[in-house]
DNA sequence: ACACATGCAACAATCGATTGCAAACGTCTT
DNA sequence: AAGACGTTTGCAATCGATTGTTGCATGTGT
């Protein structure tokens, strides 16, 4: 091979690759940029020779200087729901298209699973100076902190939901909507005695929530009932193992929190020999992937997941170059399927 | 509040406040760190008047400096597989585990989703001077890259298969084991014709199609065959598709490579009218937490994921600090479950 | 009163790059 | 031959911290 790193010493900077070209650190640093104002056989003579012995410039020196980190920060608080894992597959999804769309950028990630106990958890993380954006996945229940952080802090997207009058920018869907919709779905199947099935601690879920009430409403039924359920996979059993009595009595149709949800529910109800949706009617909410892979097929609302995480990376961009970017409502959709 | 920031003028860096503080930059870089060298008063009044103004030390000059960044780079290889997303289960749900360890630990993490064009790929990423260390997640088909890097860079530890007298540290299962486990399984419940879903391109998933071709020889049963499926979710639909008239007149046991590809034949066959595990007996392989969700339940493999990434990490950190950690093997379970 | 130890803060070098400015050189014009 | 001009290269400041060394006031012991 030509570039067979057969090479004696490491060189550890441009200074002793400077030394070995017999050039100065700055002729080094143009030639490595490829910059046309250095002689183009000096230029490849020190190309080469940075080649043969693999050196590669610090990108920590070089970002301190240009003030440029090409990273973006992609932050989950877990604000309530501490235990929640980030193989939340929610998240995750969202995580790999947030990927795609900046690694195809040229930035690069840097995760951050965030437990907010100290209140400047967020200052923290937006000017530790190394990072160019920040992308929030949720607002938990930080939204006083994040508006507070936004004031200042140009280069964030939050992924989440939009109040009247917030400052900082945010991509979502209407949630309020979305409960609404999975609350119609049910009602047409013929059930009236609805529940929803999360937690109404996030700015997201209330509103998802208080659709679900609008629906209920609207068709003259008495509220929904609220079976309060963690997010977090490992507790998420039990919350719904607790609730299950309920179920066939009190209730005949479930709106869940989330596809997640709504699959253990569906399963827990399997396991007790309850039929979904013949017994009862079940409605997930993120329409991932999953939802089209089980017995029975999910009806959920669809966040279109893909859509938004390609608006949160153009609207971070934006923002980034200095224009204002405006936050994104997108209309969610129900997706019929089998379990209502 | 105390820490109302309402501050007139933005300090942006250390000089800054020296100046407010009337010292000099080195005493409010010590009191700041608050080391006992400056006076207990001072420190404490330059702490204050940082907290007042919102001030952090920029961590990319710190870390410049220090030499150290407190970072981990999680690196997942796409070389086969290019469509294969982020959002796969199994990644997700060892990052989580990665995540949770390594922030436990002080560490940030950036994540790299590599599509291995360019042959010097992992050097680019190992002397970017932004990583304090580096966890792959599968070695894909870059096995000799992986060696080659690893030959003098010493903080990387790699999720996959060991074979011998490789030089780069892995922590895995035993995949061959639990190829054969599968297999047994199948055998068991009375199947002959069995068959390997997934692709051997990258050694952990050759080594489980192996495993089961042993299992299969021991019973005395012809070789598996191998229906080629892709791992990412996207294609891998199509993929099963494409196999499924074999299964049932060639094929009534399937070991999947994947829960995810388990799962989604299982979809398939009842699409089809396929009962399983009746008419046909499904494993799956890595028991993610999912698979215990399902209708049918699946039986899998088990990879133990939390304790996987709890001995990636801690042989990560004997690395970084200098010790020679090696490979561990994991012993992979079978966990039986309803679809085999 | 003198030598000496101690506490505190300033000075300046350092991490490893980038880049504006000036200098050195050669070429061309008049 | 002198001046104008263009091409290359070197010099040195800079990004924003950390830290070893030095120097200056004190305080203590005899």
């Amino acid at each position: 091979m030509s570039d067979t790193p057969s090479a004696p010493a490491r060189i550890r900077n441009i200074a002793e690759l400077a030394r070995l070209a017999g050039v100065s650190t700055g002729t080094v640093s143009r030639a490595l940029a490829d910059k046309s104002l250095v002689n183009k056989d000096t230029r490849e003579r020190i190309q080469a020779l940075a080649r043969a012995h693999g050196f590669r410039p610090n990108q920590m020196a070089r970002r301190l200087r240009i003030q440029e980190t090409k990273v973006i920060g992609v932050v989950v608080p877990l604000g309530h729901e501490q235990r929640q894992h980030l193989s939340d597959p929610f998240f995750m999804a969202i995580l790999g298209h947030l990927a795609d769309a900046l690694t195809e950028n040229g930035y690069d990630i840097m995760l951050s699973r965030v437990i907010p106990d100290a209140d400047d958890w967020l200052e923290r993380i937006v000017d530790s100076g190394m990072l160019d954006g920040v992308l929030l996945i949720g607002q938990s229940n930080q939204f006083e902190t994040i508006e507070r952080v936004a004031q200042w802090y140009r280069p964030m997207v939050v992924w989440g939901s939009h109040r009247p009058g917030q400052i900082h920018c945010t991509v979502g869907v209407d949630n309020r909507k979305g409960g609404r919709l999975a609350g119609e779905c049910l009602i047409r199947a013929g059930r009236t005695r609805l529940a929803f099935m999360g937690e109404a601690v996030a700015p997201e879920l209330k509103d998802r929530f208080d659709g679900l009430c609008d629906a209920a409403a609207a068709a003259g039924l008495p509220p929904p009932l609220k079976l309060d359920t963690h997010l977090a996979s490992d507790v998420m059993a039990e919350d719904i193992a607790a609730h299950i009595h309920r179920i066939g009595t009190d209730v005949d149709g479930i709106a869940a929190a989330s596809d997640l949800i709504a699959m253990h529910a569906v399963r827990a109800l399997a396991d007790r020999g309850i039929r979904v949706p013949e017994d009862i009617s079940v409605t997930g909410f993120d329409d991932l992937p999953l939802a089209e892979q089980t017995i029975p097929r999910l009806t959920t609302i669809s966040q279109s997941i893909a859509v938004g995480a390609r608006a949160m990376v153009s609207a971070l961009f934006e923002r980034i170059a200095g224009n204002d970017a405006a936050s994104v409502e997108m209309a969610p959709q129900l997706i019929r399927r089998d379990t209502a």
